[in-house]
DNA sequence: ATGGTTGATGAAACTGGTTACATGTGTCAA
DNA sequence: TTGACACATGTAACCAGTTTCATCAACCAT
């Protein structure tokens, strides 16, 4: 029996006598390559590509002290928003030479401390969540660790994490103005499940107290595309119709318009559909979706850059409002006299 | 100056003087806590509360050479389709106590390379990547580092890397039969970017010499609502217009729905419709979408399962081909007679 | 009383890097 | 010729855990 294959990987020390240098050299060759005589520096990169030695990672996080990664929270990856919230995320991070790692949590605080600690003990060194409802096992993991932990999603200045979002009831109310502007009063309002999900419920929250006091029906739905279609189903046997939906996301919009195309209604001549969100998709279904545009885009570069400072620096990044704006196009129309 | 704040945080040897044990006494603790005796647990246990200790994710892989991590590299999270993938690729990596971290390579195999380099760096012990073309870098890379990885989305047992994916060609192919089934010859065929992506190429590829040999005229586009919208502008445009159009992807497909029910054309009875990806809201979209189904739900999990069993026990999985279905809906119908 | 076994614990080596400090050599101005 | 200084390199401590092996007491059967 031979035993020619090392079958253990090389390390530092490995490399080291294999190049005829002390260890430090090597280590040298790697984090400060000037500082090393060039004859040297060649026998030693010699050395590293003919043991095939690739430094490990856990070795040097445990001396510098970083892993360079964060870990993000999201509560599905099947909506386009998180998607979109994730890609800029990782995409900026990726500027402060920092990773992302992702976990769902399925809008389940329990499960998302859970999570929470697994990316804790994988390393992470901050945490990117959305929105403000946690658990309390979550709380006190990131003030065990000192864990850098950000909320986005929602603005709430006074919140006990440094929060990088929007107005989500305002946006609401400025969608619901949008409808009442156009004369609408009997409005139904389809949103996702608001139980698990405050964002929802901060939306839902934002439509009371409106002036003037439009006639409000809700409907929860599952937060999907067949979820909006249902929601446009239940709509159309209501016995007193709405002349327009108010969907508090625009994944449900969609659904809804869909389902009232199948169901010959025609948008806007005889109901008009609002959405929330602006997703990428929106401006481009037929009819064109009017909307709330929310910058989640740029809500997960700020937030990017916000948990890297604060991972670098130590400091508390201060919270971000992030404004969102009517998007009008043609899935609005003014509500038709005496409907 | 008081020095009140031990400024650093607690390590091992702390816990383990102030619980009055040795350090491999307060290692058990955590790691085989029923070869510790009641009495000296709880006392260690206390030490480790009183001192917010947190145990190093490095120092901890250091010596058991495991991150429990791996990467993803995906094109982009804006398509529906990867962010499903991921979506269960995590759950099912979190049931092996993995944990998922992403990257996005906007298709260009030498931003694949870095990020992967980035993603061997903190410590990946695995990669799964989608598709078949790579820079020459990264396979230096993993065969350098010896690290697991699998390819996604496509199938070819005689690639490189282990595969894990659908007959991409096949796919188009069932696509294409339905419509000549149908009756269809003159087809418009829309696709995304096909330089850079390997499976629109090898979608595209699988049309040819099909039987009866239909007339197709082949459109591409960016891959999104937008980039579909143009495409079914651009068809109507044609002087010669087809009966059928074939996308490539379902993104694509709901984009040219869109904006032919915007130009008034009714879809399937002027113009047939048909996909391919099965998204989770093509079967709600109006009309229903005809598309090809691939199981890409079902991919993720396969996948996750072969990274996984691959990091733990060193064994190269087999490749694995998952079947895809042609899924009749409503955007598709018979080819009217001498149109 | 004796030897064997079990159970709980500790001392110290070990993981694979980084880095503070020491050393040795060569250059240059005084 | 000598002291000052820069430069290249090595030695060894260090990071925060895990793990091997030794130790020692307690228990039990002989």
């Amino acid at each position: 029996m031979q035993r020619n294959t090392p079958r253990k990987r090389a390390n530092l020390r490995d490399v080291a006598s294999a190049a005829g240098v002390s260890v430090a050299t090597v280590s040298r060759v790697m984090n400060a390559p000037e500082t090393v005589a060039e004859a040297t520096r060649k026998k030693v990169e010699e050395a590293m590509n003919s043991l095939h030695w690739v430094p490990s990672a856990a070795a040097r996080a445990i001396n510098t002290g970083r892993t360079r990664f964060v870990g993000a929270l999201v509560p599905t990856l099947d909506n386009a928003i998180f998607a979109r919230v994730l890609a800029s995320m990782e995409s900026r991070l990726a500027t402060h030479r920092l990773s992302l790692v992702v976990a769902t949590t399925d809008n389940d605080p329990d499960q998302e401390a859970e999570k929470a600690k697994g990316l804790v003990d994988i390393g992470a060194e901050g945490l990117l969540v959305s929105g403000i409802t946690h658990a309390e096992e979550f709380y006190s993991l990131i003030e065990r660790c000192q864990l850098p932990a950000i909320s986005t999603s929602f603005y709430d200045p006074g919140f006990r994490l440094p929060t990088i979002g929007y107005d989500n009831a305002a946006a609401a109310r400025t969608a619901l103005t949008h409808l009442t502007d156009l004369g609408h009063r009997r409005i139904a309002v389809v949103h996702g499940p608001s139980a698990s999900n405050d964002r929802t419920r901060a939306r839902i929250d934002g439509l009371e107290g409106h002036s003037p006091k439009p006639d409000l029906s809700f409907c929860e739905v599952p937060l999907s595309i067949a979820g909006g279609c249902e929601a446009g189903r239940g709509i159309l046997q209501a016995e007193a119709q709405p002349s327009a939906v108010l969907c508090l996301s625009d994944v449900l919009a969609s659904g809804v318009l869909f389902e009232l195309q199948r169901q010959g209604v025609s948008v806007p001549q005889e109901i008009s559909v609002m959405g929330l969100d602006d997703l990428a998709g929106s401006a481009h279904l037929y009819p064109e979706l009017t909307t709330v545009h929310l910058p989640v885009s740029r809500m997960g570069t700020v937030a990017a850059d916000a948990i890297a400072s604060w991972v670098e620096t130590q400091k508390v990044p201060e919270p971000s409002l992030l404004k969102s704006d009517l998007v009008v196009r043609s899935s609005t129309a003014a509500a038709r006299q005496g409907g």
